[in-house]
DNA sequence: CTGAAAGCGCTTACAG
DNA sequence: CTGAAAGCGCTTACAG
């Protein structure tokens, strides 16, 4: 962008020459513009300017006004992958509809979790006198909030800091376990309920970021938990995924499972849309049908969910009302930090039925 | 954003504070900071302010150097749906990617197909002195440029002008029907090739954007009939689809094809990769099995690739690459008016194989 | 009720 | 080689 000609700068109207033509100082358009009538301007003077302006085609110069007033009508979403991947990135569609309606502008910046990057593109922003910054992440987890966003107003969009010390909008995944349990026992389940993508032993957030951590898989986990306790019983186990919670490896752990579970499931909770479509497929050789003999849950509202037959269960990620909520606490700034949770809607396929005994 | 308190403004070190510190004109520091050697400062000179700058954490104000120069260092991708819905939204990836190179950021605005919102955001976005305009479509298809856009660099982006007077970046879909094509005769199909996806009589764009051209469709189409004409053939049959493009019509239109149609098909070709999950279903309602018993090929590259077993071979929309493009060419501007196609890579998976004669 | 003036933080001819 | 000054297009106390 080094040598293109500034756009359309020849043809753009100033307020002087809206001025000029309605033979008002350039103080009373500029009240006109912005509507002030504690100014006390007479009627005519109004209808002058608008007309003026009107017949000028005036457009307000933004830059010149965030230059005077430090307020630019501008966010800046600052996030790892969000904006640049499919999965999440309705966080974005959210918080572009909220924008609209306090007329403000986003910038949309990944940072592909490099660091210095991440400096740089804030810095960039900053100098562009960016209002705030939703600071969000691709999947759920904690985070550390950059020291150059000291004192920016600020709200986390699919995350926290570990003191929750900042605004922050984030998925309600322990009412997501609870209610993937509840449905489960209101079909008739209760001793064959199995979990399928638990982290491998001793690792965190899975091979792809390996210093990340993931809140969700602890956070369903224990809303699945919480329920079937208060129901008396327990999950019948918790399968690994050795990688990335993807069709094949999903597949992969839950064929070795049925190999070698003592007592046949008679549900599985994935925990995302991918491992299900791969257990699915594991059932599928193993001879089972779904739900009939086996139901099955997953979680994140995915394509994934339509593409299997009966369609998949599954409790999905907000993403859309994510990223509204956290555009609009952005907007209207309140005193105390504030963790919104957002609830999961179930979104019912065809893949869970009663236990097959019943 | 309205009662907010401006980001930050008091604590920003302005250029003043680092000439008077390096003791020097506020014009040496900014020929300093925008590397100008053409001045020929003294390297004293040079180094003062260098330190000067660092010691205060000097980041100049882009806003101020927008009004003075007129470029912004900022560019607006403003499509229909790209970037709040998860297809299509790789685009965005590969702008932001490409625009880094060139210390651009980037304005990410969806007008969803509304006239009226996108002449405002425009307008707002012009207000802004953004340097240029990437116009994305969700879909490919024709495009009128916005009479706002006269004069402002624009690429466009997955979309064309009629007349193809503006620079666009689309994906070939004639080289990758033909490919489709050519890979299914290089296996041995031949006769029984059918296209599933055609649109329904007398429409355009399908149900959801009746007004809407999709290039897509025609030009596939033409891609494969260019190929099997080569080669002595033609399409056995083409099945239009009632509404969307997605699972359960591919399923309900395959279902009906197989039970109507003369001579069974050997390979199905599929307007994009929902509708080829729902011919999986309806292949395998019908007892017949991918690939054994028909070869499937998908358009897209989508998640729904991945779903089925076996997955799926697309021919992928080049997303990132689009998005890429589109960034380059607008960074760098050329004189006549350049329409790129950019290849559409095959994603291989184990869907095709030989007809069952063979 | 209205207008002249200062100033936001830069860049860039221009004079020395 | 360097510095003082104008000006980008606004907003907003301030004086009349």
């Amino acid at each position: 962008m080094t040598d293109t000609p500034p756009a359309r700068r020849a043809a753009r109207v100033t307020l002087r020459e809206v001025a000029e033509r309605a033979g008002v100082s350039r103080s009373a358009v500029s009240f006109v513009m912005n509507g002030r009538t504690d100014q006390r301007l007479s009627d005519d003077v109004f209808d002058r300017v608008r007309r003026a302006a009107d017949e000028l085609g005036y457009r307000p110069n933004i830059t010149a006004q965030t230059l005077r007033t430090g307020r630019s009508g501008t966010v800046a979403l600052v996030s790892d992958f969000v904006s640049s991947t499919s999965f999440a990135n309705s966080m974005v569609r959210g918080a572009m509809q909220e924008l609209r309606e306090h007329d403000t502008l986003l910038f949309t910046v990944d940072t592909q979790g490099d660091a210095d990057l991440e400096d740089q593109l804030l810095h960039s922003l900053l100098g562009r006198n960016i209002d705030g910054v939703i600071y969000a992440s691709m999947f759920t987890r904690t985070v550390t909030l950059p020291r150059v966003l000291e004192g920016v107003p600020t709200v986390l969009l699919n995350c926290v800091t570990v003191d929750g010390s900042i605004d922050a909008v984030v998925p309600d995944e322990i009412a997501a376990g609870r209610d993937a349990a509840r449905m489960l026992l209101d079909h008739g389940h209760r001793d064959g309920i199995w979990f399928v993508g638990d982290l491998p032993a001793g690792s965190r957030g899975g091979a792809a970021w390996p210093e990340w951590d993931p809140i969700a898989l602890t956070e369903r986990l224990a809303g699945i938990d919480q329920v079937l306790t208060a129901a008396g019983t327990t999950l019948a186990g918790v399968t690994a995924i050795d990688d990335d919670w993807d069709v094949a490896n999903g597949r992969r752990a839950v064929s070795r499972m049925l190999a070698e579970a003592r007592g046949a499931p008679t549900a599985l909770v994935c925990a995302n849309d991918a491992l299900a479509v791969g257990a699915y497929q594991a059932l599928h050789h193993a001879g089972l049908s779904v739900p009939a003999d086996v139901s099955v849950i997953g979680f994140d509202g995915s394509p994934y969910a339509r593409a299997v037959e009966p369609e998949l269960t599954s409790i999905a990620l907000p993403h859309i009302e994510l990223g509204r909520q956290a555009a609009a606490m952005l907007a209207a700034p309140g005193d105390s930090p504030r963790i919104e949770r957002v609830p999961m809607p179930i979104r019912v396929g065809g893949s869970v039925g009663g236990p097959p005994s019943l």
